[in-house]
DNA sequence: TTTCATGCAAACCATTTGCAAAGTC
DNA sequence: GACTTTGCAAATGGTTTGCATGAAA
């Protein structure tokens, strides 16, 4: 079932795309590559790492996949909604909340135009640790 | 105890850290590891990789040094002032301009604790294209 | 002379890439 | 069949670490 797949985002239809994203919607908090690879594994799905990490990457460009780094540098994914946002990461399990922030956008637009800045993106992480912990 | 180091972040003088130092005080705007190496060779100061991580490193963590991590994921230092800030960095030269946003803070804190997470720590950078390009 | 700082090279680790085999259209 | 996707293994590239040596206290 691939509940997350609007039209492939380019290329053609791939079975493993579908597993790796499905994969990806057993979490609803970020995972790196290579979580999502074991995950797999686990799952008695055979995958090539490569393909994982090439798959995230190419639905993360497809606008699918919502990336971000972890405190410790790896990409991590998860399927994101429509809308833009931030996240409140749990520094202990990894729980995500999505959140909105839009006096921080605005916030980020006037600091950046303040400064003669064009072509504006920002960053906006929250990081602390959840009521489970 | 001495939580916020004192001299020397730890361990003896250094004459190794204080040339580090040095050339990261050459740029205004964050360098990688690797950069602040490169422009110790070109200046014919000879000292190892491995060092300038390690001091960058322990720098940081004495608070000396601000870090934070290129969109393409490598850890960059900059020395910075004492009062909590952000960055506004061009992604083309890397020209970094502190940035400070009360208003930032006070949402993260809010969103935070709405969401019942303590111990928090935010992470706000704010890319763009500066002026020169 | 005991301890910490440094260099060098090897080790690590996440991620990327080359290329041949398998899958789609 | 022509072309794309996958797997595997080898290659990268940033960063860390083990160990022997040199410099401070």
């Amino acid at each position: 079932m691939d509940a997350v797949t609007p039209p492939t985002p380019r290329g053609r239809t791939s079975t493993k795309r579908a597993a790796i994203a499905d994969a990806l919607a057993g979490f609803d908090d970020f995972r790196s590559a290579q979580d999502v690879h074991e995950a797999m594994r686990r799952n008695d799905q055979r995958v090539g790492l490569a393909t994982v990490y090439r798959t995230l990457q190419a639905m993360s460009d497809a606008g699918e996949l919502d990336a971000m780094r972890s405190e410790s540098g790896e990409v991590t994914y998860r399927l994101c909604s429509e809308t833009h946002h931030h996240h409140l990461v749990c520094r202990v399990c990894g729980k995500a909340v999505e959140v909105r922030g839009p006096a921080v956008e605005r916030w980020a637009e006037a600091v950046a135009a303040e400064h003669g800045f064009r072509e504006v993106s920002h960053l906006v992480e929250v990081f602390g640790v959840c009521g489970d912990h």
